[in-house]
Parts: C-alpha cells; sequence; structure tokens
DNA sequence: CGCTCTTTTGACTAGATTCAATGGTCGTGG
DNA sequence: CCACGACCATTGAATCTAGTCAAAAGAGCG
C-alpha cells in the first residue's frame, strides 16, 4: 500500500506528519495557496544539487529520496533518507545554499513551497512557527543519536538500529512495520552508515541465516522484531528516540 | 533561584555570534530583561542532565561544555564541545526534554532564557525569529559535515579536521587561530570522533613529530596550518555553482 | 609530597575493508 | 517473449586500520 495524498493539505495523507501539523482547518487554506505541486522525479535525478542556491522548502509526496555530501576528493556522504511527509532543505535556510544534493532513490513526487512564504507564514502563525521549530530541533536530536551510531556501535548494531528505525517511521506513516521495500541499494545503506557495500551484504546474510528478517532483493520482512531490537543492541535512555 | 542582576547583551563581546546577532540596538533590552545569569559551573558538574524537563536556553558566556548522550549499557557519545556564543538546548524543543547533558569542561558560566520568553520575542521580532531558524539550519548542517567525517575518514583525517574546526571556531570569537587552549580531555577528543584515547595520543605523537604542531599537555600551536589542512584532507564543496 | 587522573607507548588482536570473482535482477530492444 | 547488457548483490581470501590490553611516565591537586 501506498500514500496516496490528494492535492489539498487538507485532505492530505500526510497532513498529521508534514507542514499541516498543528494548523488549525480554517489556516490550511493558506499554505494550499503557496504549495506548488511539480512532475515526478525520476529516479537517478536531483531534486537540487549541493551548493544550488536555496529559495524552496520541499516535502516528499511519494517516493524516496537520499540527501548527498559531496566531497573534493569524490568521496560521497548520504546523511539521510526522506520518505514520504519528509521535509527538505531546512538544513539550506543559513546559508541560502544546499549544502547537499537530494537524488531521487525511485519516482518521487514533492511539494515545494517558496521559503518566502514559509517565513511569512512563520510570522503570521504562531502554531506553524512553533512546529518548524520542533521540527528542526528534532532533527538536530535525530543527528545526535545517528553521531552515537557512527561512533560507538558495531556494523551488525548499525545495520539493525538502520531497520528498527526504517520500521518505526513506517509506523508513523501508518505503513506496515513489518514488512516493507528498501528503495535504497546496499551501497546506500553502506554509505549512510559508514561501512561498505559487503559488509552490509554479509550481515543481511547473516541476519536471514538467523531468521532475524526475511529479504529477497529488497523486499524486507522483519520475522523476529525482538531479534532485530536485541542486534541493535541500545536503545537510548531518556525516552523513545527515532531517527 | 540565585539570579544576579543581568549584564546587557549590548556590551556582551559575544553580542555578534549569540542570541542578540540581528537585533537592533532598541530591541536588544528585550532580550537583555530576559537573559538570567547564573554562578558558575564547576568543571565536571552538569548545566541539565539528558532525560531531564527543557525549559531554558543557554548561551555559553565563558568557559566550555561537552554535550553527551548516554546510552543504557553504560557508552557514552560526545556529541559536540560548546564554547563561548554557542547555545544549548535547541535540540530538546520538540520533546520537551534533554536529549544530551551539559558538562563542564571548565569552569563555566552562562545566560539562561526561558524558553516561553524565546518564543516571545520570536513572536514579535521577526529578526529574532529568523536568527533562531539561522542557528537551528547552520547545526543541522554542520551535524552532517560530521557525518561524513565519521562515516568516510581516517582517524588522521578526523583529528585534523577536528583541530582545524576548533581553530575556525577560535577565529569567529576573534582569538588566535594558531594558540588555543584544549579544553577537553583526549579521551573526550577521541569519544567525539568515533576513536580511542590511544588513537588519539598516538596521532598527536606524530602530528609533533612531523613539526605540524607544538602541544603541551592541552596547550595546542598549530605550527604548519597548511600542513594540518593536508592532513585533513578533504574540504566540503558547494562548489558546483555560487558566484 | 604522595595520590589520582591523564597521557603516552608497546605488543597483539580483531572487525571491517579491499580486491577479486561469481551470481542475480531488471529493463530494453530485437 | 526471450536474450542481452548493465547494474546490483553475494561470497571468499588476504590485508590493514584502529582497538584492546597492559604498563609506565607525567601532570595536577589536596
Amino acid at each position: 500500500m501506498t500514500l496516496r495524498p490528494t492535492q489539498a493539505c487538507e485532505h492530505c495523507t500526510l497532513r498529521q506528519l508534514c507542514l499541516p501539523v498543528g494548523l488549525p482547518q480554517h489556516e490550511l487554506w493558506q499554505l494550499d495557496e503557496i504549495v506548488q505541486q511539480r512532475r515526478p522525479i525520476e529516479k537517478g535525478t536531483a531534486l537540487f544539487n549541493m551548493g544550488s542556491r536555496f529559495d524552496t522548502l520541499f516535502a516528499v509526496r511519494t517516493g524516496a529520496l537520499k540527501t548527498v555530501l559531496n566531497t573534493d576528493d569524490g568521496t560521497e556522504q548520504i546523511t539521510g533518507f526522506a520518505l514520504a511527509g519528509d521535509l527538505l532543505g531546512l538544513d539550506a535556510i543559513h546559508s541560502g545554499q544546499h549544502p547537499v544534493s537530494a537524488v531521487a532513490l525511485e519516482s518521487t513526487s514533492v511539494c515545494a513551497v517558496p521559503y518566502t512564504h514559509v517565513d511569512d507564514l512563520a510570522d503570521r502563525l504562531p502554531t506553524f512557527r512553533q512546529h518548524m521549530m520542533n521540527v528542526m530541533s528534532q532533527g538536530l536530536a535525530q543527528d545526535e543519536s545517528l553521531h552515537a551510531l557512527l561512533g560507538q556501535r558495531t556494523a551488525e548494531q548499525r545495520l539493525a538500529t538502520f531497520l528498527v528505525t526504517l520500521s518505526e517511521r513506517h509506523r508513523a506513516r501508518g505503513l506496515s512495520t513489518e514488512r516493507f521495500y528498501l528503495p535504497m541499494s546496499r551501497a546506500d545503506i553502506a554509505n549512510h552508515l559508514g561501512l561498505t557495500q559487503e559488509t552490509i551484504s554479509r550481515l543481511f546474510t547473516q541476519l536471514r541465516k538467523q531468521g532475524v528478517i526475511s529479504l529477497h532483493t529488497r523486499d524486507l520482512e522483519i520475522l523476529e522484531p525482538q531479534s532485530l531490537r536485541n542486534a541493535a543492541g541500545v536503545t537510548i535512555t531518556p525516552a523513545a528516540s527515532s531517527a
């Protein structure tokens, strides 16, 4: 099952996840007026490139993208994966330039909101301003968890955590937490987690043999969620976290 | 609550770096009215603990802190180091709970701003709201660079990049970029960079032997800035366009 | 001045990478 | 509709970077 947003924010299935969060019904139309639809982006093409001018905030409607940071020696770092309902471009506000590229992992459609309008909304609607602050704050906290993952955890723990996190993100979207499609390649997962694709492949094989997951190409089924959480090893203590 | 009379933001040397950025003179007094001073925090003690309620934003006046994320198996991840002028607590806005602890690395004093007042200022002063968005956006972008550092770089590149970054932060504060004190231990640096203290120690020895740095205990001098940048290896290139 | 914590150095180990080759999948065009 | 080619995934063997364990030297504090 896929999420099929309708044109108006008011009727969008992602309403509880995306920009409209917390906006009263009668204010949603203000958002609707400025949201622009774009034709779907083909798999492998960029929504925007690193270094390009930032003037538009994007929200993923359907599909998935990876955000990629390029270094001058040709290496890449995939800093995250954006799923339906996620916002793209918040990291570019301060400099006016995108610090990463956003590349579609599959055919993807987005909503585009000129940032001047976002700023204007934030000015007029306190609820909206607070929502924007909340989203950015959550991003900062998630980055800290990711830092801990990369800094302290083994390859197996990183992959298991990645899968658990993906599962949780599907839950937030009302999708199955046990069965879902991985829109990214093994190499993408590896790069994101600071590992190599060979290591990821070996770990997948291992998890399959242990009966924890079933994985055919990119169709994942989590057979033993608790085992996977155990493999992830660590939960962060204060309260439930997500990433 | 032992609050001393507020000292004016207007005359603070960190004015260009901290919360007052972009506020016109006549609006600074609004900030001054709500900023509370606190008695200095002793080295090793926490300004706030992970999991504790968030209701106050902090700005470092003097000294330095580390932000630490604890996992339930006893490991720690130092997610960052806060220097004079840096803000603490932005990652807690969305959940109302601190996702990290902030621990003083030396005797440290901070300004405390109740978050309700910050929100109120953001409501009344568009410039202030935009500054807050900018600071958080910059934080997100910095986290992405850090992700690339941990995910793709060797131990030597990580340490060299860390030193270069520290040097740049000193520059932003009008301090010497070539000579400064390291307020954190080798173990702290190691933890932050996803390495061990032994590795950091060996790398420092190596950089000393190469004549790139001079380091006595925690007094650092960068003798050959260019060599250090070379050792850092990579600079991030949003040079895709700009201009 | 002595105790403790931090830093340095050495020897050995191990988890993950690299290099290399084979096996699968999928889209495209004959 | 099947075959080809490109890309993605898996597996194996050898290597290496950084970690672990251990011990000694140095700095700071009461």
